[in-house]
DNA sequence: CGCGGTGTTGAAAATTGTCAATAATTGTGG
DNA sequence: CCACAATTATTGACAATTTTCAACACCGCG
């Protein structure tokens, strides 16, 4: 994390910035309809330009924030891959969440000023610096973002929602099938591939996601190909058959 | 849900709402250091009370919404028992959450202006509407409120977290043992007993929550009994050993 | 008093985890 | 650029946990 040549600076605003950090502008960035309210007026998005005044940049390997750290800012992803994860006391961890371009983390800290889960890059990466108190100003004069704000929140609720789904009531099968559809979905929708794709995490990492041990997912990505489903050589992934894996998900067990 | 008795009414600001709707006031609401912010001035607190103008009762088994309906308010618990539940396509569905008095649903239904899940009441239940145009409104001109609803949905983040490392890594005993300490705790917060409580679900739902089937919910807790960690009579739990279940929850697994 | 919903318990089956050995891949330093 | 070490992934055999299926008990209520 060459320390070495971090060299601070005081911003616009007065606080002390890392140098490795650059001034950007929303609007014109690409991944603006993700992050981004629709229909903003030139001055609005303007002003949100304000906002998001600086880009971090975050090694493979590294961490954009960690439990305990104090909270001042939401992050927007403008490229590389993350997960997130907490620990419990006894130290097991879960991965809470992976996220890619155009997706928000840090929600979980507005709540007691406090980061309460470890947010690692799983690729280089950079992200927007959105500071929290900045949003709160402004969605108070742009209705837009305000209501942006809150459906971001209520998007993690309602995806964390299908997360406990998975856990709660999925076999391993219907998990793995749960997972990769939901990553080539996400891709998909950023322009990639509908049936490649390269995961950017471990066994280990997907497994923790799942509530499954690293073998299982190793075992059950075996029976997929096998079964002609998908082709996985390591880390790339294939999918032959879309439609079985959705029918996999849909699966009906038992007759509860 | 003797809809025979139902009777609409205008209210003050025009809509027609349900006879059984009360007029309300936070101000003077025992309830209020749950649901609302701290250290508001009077005049804020007076606003406040505009915002939540009514109440609705919801009978023993019925529904405060349901998915797909349209969302229009986030209702605060002032009596009674709710579960939320997701229900997947293939009809096998998932209790997402337990809710009790000062605690605030319907948050799933922002993103998408519909109810991605339902609220069902597990005992008679009275609940405070806020419809969300007005939070939203009254939230951009009172600082307080607008940290508020934030928190609120960054704690249901968090909170969302700690199940899924619930359901992704612990086993049948750790998950029970978790969810009586919370359920403890929480109505401890409300002036309930320590070590006593009465369940409001059944073992179906309480499995739902936890990801394990119903025998394996009964299984557990005759086995807690058997330890002398709790005394279970049907639904009336009573705690005999609280750090027992405290360390079960710690508890290491293997070395990973 | 009986009925439906709820809860308990046993035995067998299914799924997943554990442990261990090995292979493949990636990163690192010479 | 290569070789070695470390990490990651695969696979097998066996163990542990949980589910499934089934029988029965309990409780509240009409």
């Amino acid at each position: 994390m060459d320390t070495k040549t971090v060299n601070l600076l005081p911003s616009s605003d007065g606080r002390l910035v890392d140098a490795h950090t650059i001034k950007v502008a929303c609007s014109n960035c690409n991944l603006r309809e993700l992050c981004m309210p629709v229909g903003l007026s030139p001055e609005e998005l303007a002003r949100i330009d304000e906002v998001v005044a600086t880009r971090r940049k975050v090694r493979r390997g590294g961490a954009l924030f960690r439990n305990g750290e104090t909270f001042h800012s939401l992050f927007a992803i403008r490229t590389g891959f993350f997960k997130t994860c907490i620990t419990a006391e006894d130290g097991r961890d879960q991965v809470t969440g992976f996220q890619m371009a155009g997706e928000i983390v840090g929600l979980d800290g507005i709540v007691n000023d406090r980061h309460t889960c470890d947010a690692v890059a799983l690729e280089d990466a950079e992200v927007c610096v959105m500071p929290f108190d900045l949003i709160g100003e402004l969605s108070r004069e742009i209705n837009a973002l305000q209501h942006h704000v809150h459906r971001i929140m209520s998007r993690e609720i309602v995806r964390e929602h299908g997360v406990m789904l998975l856990l709660g009531s999925m076999r391993a099968e219907e998990r793995l099938a749960a997972f990769l559809l939901n990553l080539v979905q996400r891709l998909h929708a950023r322009g990639f591939s509908r049936s490649e794709l390269v995961l950017r995490m471990t066994r280990e990492e997907i497994g923790s996601y799942l509530g499954l041990k690293l073998e299982t997912v190793s075992r059950t990505f075996s029976k997929f190909a096998e079964d002609g489903v998908v082709e996985v050589r390591q880390r790339h992934v294939r999918i032959l058959d879309t439609e079985a894996l959705r029918r996999m998900v849909n699966q009906q067990q038992g007759c509860s």
